[in-house]
DNA sequence: ATTAAATATGCAACTATGTTGCAATTATTT
DNA sequence: AAATAATTGCAACATAGTTGCATATTTAAT
């Protein structure tokens, strides 16, 4: 029997194979960019809310997308990429989120070196870091 | 006539003194570190939620407080600094919030040297940063 | 392929944050 | 002290997020 690259996303996970799980997959699978709860909702059509965030909460535990807290308090959903899904216990993030102020869309900055900060006194285990301004393509409009 | 701190506090910045706003401001001022709405709400008795939203938003426009959106999603409400209020424009942070995960204060890192982030062809306008981990208190314990 | 067990779904109801309009109250100005 | 301007509290609404429960769907076992 056949399975398409999105059923294995989740039986890979342990995941049982349902019509919802499989369309929210798509959709973040074919766009492939952060996503706030309103366009998920636009996207998926008229599935129930509750079941909705109850897929996202999997979605989550097991590492298939993670959420993204933007320092303007708005909050996104993203596709874990391999970093992400490889380390264990606590999602720890070694990108930086960029929103554009141009065209909104948020993607992850193409950073090497992840600043280390220190502080007298202060043991820093987490740092996490939004960024915003001009994205490659509206910086050149 | 006599004028508290508080009093002046508010003038200065064109407010009318009313009790709510001294009460607010007191809480603030008093307890002097970044506070949830909950907090505030036990805090300030029985104020009506609507009017304390009110107060919240324009004790941040005339740059009393500041708001705050650490990574985990959750929002505070702090006092400016000098370094808040005196510059125009955007409110923009050269400070780094640390929340401890130990006792959940959350306070600004006594940090210098803010990192400066590069990313080729980004324009990078705005960098907010948290932290997380032991406080200097926490820490020793 | 059918059935039983396990899991996922949708619904009702609830909590919390946040917003808007409006009438009544309180500050400020004259 | 009266008139004007601003603030307050209330009702009502919107969105995000949660819990319990009965129904429906998947999966596992026969």
């Amino acid at each position: 029997m056949f399975k398409s690259k999105f059923e294995k996303i989740l039986k890979i996970r342990g995941l049982s194979l349902t019509n919802n799980r499989l369309e929210l997959l798509k959709v973040f699978v074919n766009l492939d960019k952060p996503l706030d709860l309103k366009s998920i909702k636009l996207l998926m059509g008229s599935i129930d809310r509750v079941s909705l965030f109850r897929i996202l909460l999997i979605f989550e535990k097991t590492k298939i997308i993670h959420s993204i807290n933007l320092a303007d308090g708005s909050k996104l959903y993203a596709l874990c990429d391999q970093e992400c899904a490889s380390n264990e216990g606590v999602h720890e993030h070694k990108h930086i989120h960029f929103q554009c102020t141009d065209c909104d869309d948020v993607s992850c900055l193409p950073i090497t070196n992840f600043p280390i900060l220190t502080a007298p006194n202060y043991i820093i285990n987490n740092v996490s870091i939004n960024a915003s301004g001009l994205c490659s393509e509206c910086k050149n409009i």
